[in-house]
RNA sequence: UCCGACUUAGCUCAGCUGGUUAGAGCAUCUGACUGUUAAUCAGAGGGUCCACAGUUCAAGUCUGUGAGUCGGAGCCA
């Protein structure tokens, strides 16, 4: 689509237009000079190229405006493109005007040198002009893009759910309140799915794609309190169906990031070898295989004593699983991993349980491979009216609360599942960062809110 | 919430068994340089040693309390 404000170009297209003359709007990114010789590292968001101007070139106007440009000065620059081979482009520019319009007055605070993370967090409105996190930001744009066009082109429907809530989706969590009017608390969601369940059953396939909030107090390299996720619900899918759609979608995912974001991984230093070999069918495994697994493995579970030493079991069946188990189980594969049929104890309550072992539930979970973790949660959900509100009562839920999602079961219960998959770490394992707080733009964590 | 660590220049850090004037690299400023991209070389400026209390002739250094941050665990996407 060409634009009707194109008086520029953007960095990303120019070796397409070696000889050309062009105009750049963009930062300075970093700037060297030897001399007679000026070399200006700009960025304009699309990408980075190396502007050169040498003294005999140009007039001592513009050679004197280029010496006083510093970082993250703005400025338009007009010049030639050049096919350079020392470039990492291929292309330079070389410099025939420059119009400035601003050069920062105060030292830049993100040098080209090296910062700690703390530092780094507390400029995060001026980190994501870097390299790396430009790079995790465009990534984690084409996981997003992705992820709508997969759905958008599968037959199924975008349906937002409220962020604002009456109650505990899943009884569980902790949750983020506040007072809503004269109605008492709401909270913010921590899951769309109870409202997608009721929009499938209006329209077959649907998606919700929006942010969600935990206000447990987690703190690793894998949790954010505020956090994307898509979960897609589908009317008449069981469980097989779910895990099928899951392949499909994280394999999509991931051949489309190969396509389009080759510069981007090059920047993160991504393995991609490791991404190419993400294609279906992935493994998959039930919770009491994985148990059995670990115990003929030598996987032993650690308890604390009271005195402070530790004991080591055999995996007990029906607990769930923590990060040395699932880190366990990967490390033998290279593509993701599907575990299902985990214990009724361990897993929510509207999640429907396994006619052949009353003890399972028909969940599943996507697991990444190359210590990424759990990308995704699902089930089958319970479509019996009466089995649910069993497990409400059970959980100690307050029915009046779950009335309308009751509902759904009385009129047309038909089997259905869906999963969730989180944003954050889908990005976080297919970039390669190190902690989840560099995918998103400004992370929300247990002791940080700013910027 | 539990366990552990850290806090010294704008940034990243060193600073020994407590000792008299507080150290480096980078960044900034000045100068040199036509191939730099974390440029190099020469010079200059730059400090509430997180806060409070204590021990001591003497505390950046030892002790206690508090604050902030980081790492790990659990919970989960």
């Amino acid at each position: 689509m060409e634009s009707r404000y194109k008086s520029y170009h953007s960095i990303e297209k120019l070796p397409e237009l070696v000889g050309e003359t062009v105009t750049i709007n963009g930062w300075v990114h970093n700037i060297t000079g030897k001399g007679k010789l000026q070399f200006i590292q700009m960025r304009d968001g699309s990408g980075f190229v190396q502007c050169v101007v040498f003294k005999g070139n140009v007039s001592e106007e513009v050679f004197e405006q280029c010496k006083q440009l510093a970082q993250e000065a703005s400025v338009s620059i007009t010049g030639t493109v050049r096919a350079e081979e020392r470039s990492a482009t291929g292309v330079e520019v070389d410099v025939q005007s420059v119009r400035i319009w601003q050069i920062p007055t105060e030292q830049y605070p993100i040098t080209p040198k090296e910062h700690g993370i703390e530092f780094l967090m507390e400029h995060r409105h001026l980190w994501l002009r870097s390299t790396r996190q430009h790079a995790i930001m465009r990534i984690r744009a084409a996981v997003a893009k992705a992820i709508r066009d997969f759905f958008d082109g599968n037959g199924f429907k975008l349906q937002d759910s409220p962020i604002l809530t009456p109650n505990a989706c899943e009884g569980t969590s902790t949750l983020f309140e506040t007072k809503y009017f004269d109605l008492g608390n709401a909270y913010l969601s921590q899951s769309g799915q109870l409202y997608a369940e009721a929009t499938a059953m209006a329209l077959g396939k649907v998606y919700t794609f929006g942010p969600t909030f935990r206000a447990e107090k987690s703190k690793t390299k894998r949790h954010l309190t505020e956090f994307w996720m898509v979960e897609p619900e589908m009317a008449y899918f069981d469980l097989n169906d779910d895990m099928d759609l899951a392949e499909d979608l994280v394999e999509y995912i991931v051949q489309y990031c190969l396509q389009t974001c080759q510069r981007e991984l090059a920047v993160m230093g991504r393995d991609i070898s490791k991404l190419e070999k993400v294609r279906r069918p992935f493994h998959r495994m039930s919770y009491t295989e994985a148990v059995e697994w670990l115990n003929a493995n030598n996987v032993k579970l650690n308890k604390k004593n009271e005195d402070g030493t530790e004991t080591q079991y055999d995996f007990p069946w029906g607990e769930d699983f923590g990060a040395p188990q699932e880190e366990a189980i990967m490390s033998q594969f290279e593509k993701p991993c599907i575990i299902h049929r985990y214990p009724t104890e361990v897993k929510a309550f509207y999640m429907k349980r396994d006619p052949e072992n009353e003890k399972v539930v028909m969940a599943m979970d996507m697991l990444a491979p190359e210590g990424a973790g759990e990308i995704i949660g699902g089930s089958q959900r319970e479509d019996n009216h009466d089995l649910l509100l069993e497990r409400i009562l059970h959980e100690q839920l307050p029915q009046e609360a779950f009335q309308w999602y009751l509902d759904l079961r009385k009129y047309g219960s038909v089997p259905h599942s869906g999963f969730g998959l989180g944003l954050e770490r889908t990005v976080k394992w297919i970039s390669g960062a190190e902690h989840i707080r560099e995918v998103i733009p400004f992370p929300r964590m247990i002791y940080r809110i700013v910027p």
